[in-house]
DNA sequence: CTCCAGGGGGCCA
DNA sequence: TGGCCCCATGGA
């Protein structure tokens, strides 16, 4: 039981120490990170940053701005994110919501219980976009919890599968680690930078990776080398 | 050409 | 609950 804490230490201790600090969330403002959680929903990163541009170039990545903005208009502006309909729709739930509650910052009075269940009341905002925003924009410890972040534990053996409830993996961490908000902000980081860098779905590189050592995937693969060579 | 990317909701048994 | 499908652009 004590094991996973040990673990899940080492793991950090090991990113941190291999990438350095990540000081995320890329891009500023409370608003555009808000605004890129949703958009990054089963999403490359590369376009949602060009769908942030778009907003911005047309001076609306503002609380104010965006509710006004029609929704033909805001569609017109994410299309390059993907999902650019249903995605506006959403982002429009979400700015009604953050207006309504007095914007970003009265929000961050608020317990992040409490917060996190209002949120997920918004549609098209589930646990990880939620997550997100409250870990990343409202600075509050909430592990936040990604398909790299399932595809690496599983990868090293802590997870049978990838296809594991998101609240079972969040419990995982916020069982064994004491809350904090840089840690928990490091932490996501540096599981992305990882899965983007080596822990990748196909062609994965095991080589350099700060891992390989405890992970049974690149295990797997040296013995492949070996006998094939 | 196929597969993938920092998810989430709707539907149906 | 669990399984399946849909949403869509841009890069590899």
């Amino acid at each position: 039981m004590k094991k996973k804490k040990k673990i899940l230490e080492e793991i950090y201790r090991r990113l941190f120490e291999h990438f350095g600090p990540q000081y995320w969330w890329p891009g500023d403002g409370d608003l555009e990170i808000i605004v890129g959680a949703v958009l990054t929903q089963n999403t490359s990163w590369k376009n949602v940053e060009k769908a942030v541009s778009n907003l911005k170039g047309a001076g609306v990545l503002e609380l104010n701005s965006l509710y006004h903005l029609p929704l033909e208009k805001l569609e017109e502006l994410v299309r390059p994110s993907g999902f650019y309909k249903i995605k506006a729709k959403r982002l429009k739930e979400l700015i009604k919501f953050l207006y309504k509650s007095g914007g970003v910052d009265e929000l961050k009075n608020s317990p992040l219980e409490e917060l996190r269940n209002e949120l997920l009341k918004v549609k098209g905002i589930g646990p990880e976009t939620a997550d997100s925003i409250i870990l990343y924009a409202l600075e509050k410890p909430v592990f936040v919890v990604d398909a790299y972040t399932k595809r690496i534990l599983k990868r090293i053996g802590i997870l049978e599968k990838e296809d594991v409830p998101y609240n079972k993996v969040q419990e995982l961490f916020m069982e064994n680690l004491t809350p904090d908000v840089k840690m928990y902000n490091e932490y996501h980081a540096l599981f992305v930078r990882l899965g983007k860098e080596h822990c990748t779905k196909r062609a994965p590189k095991c080589g350099n990776c700060p891992l390989s050592d405890l992970c049974n995937f690149a295990k797997e693969r040296k013995i492949e080398n070996k006998t094939r060579y």
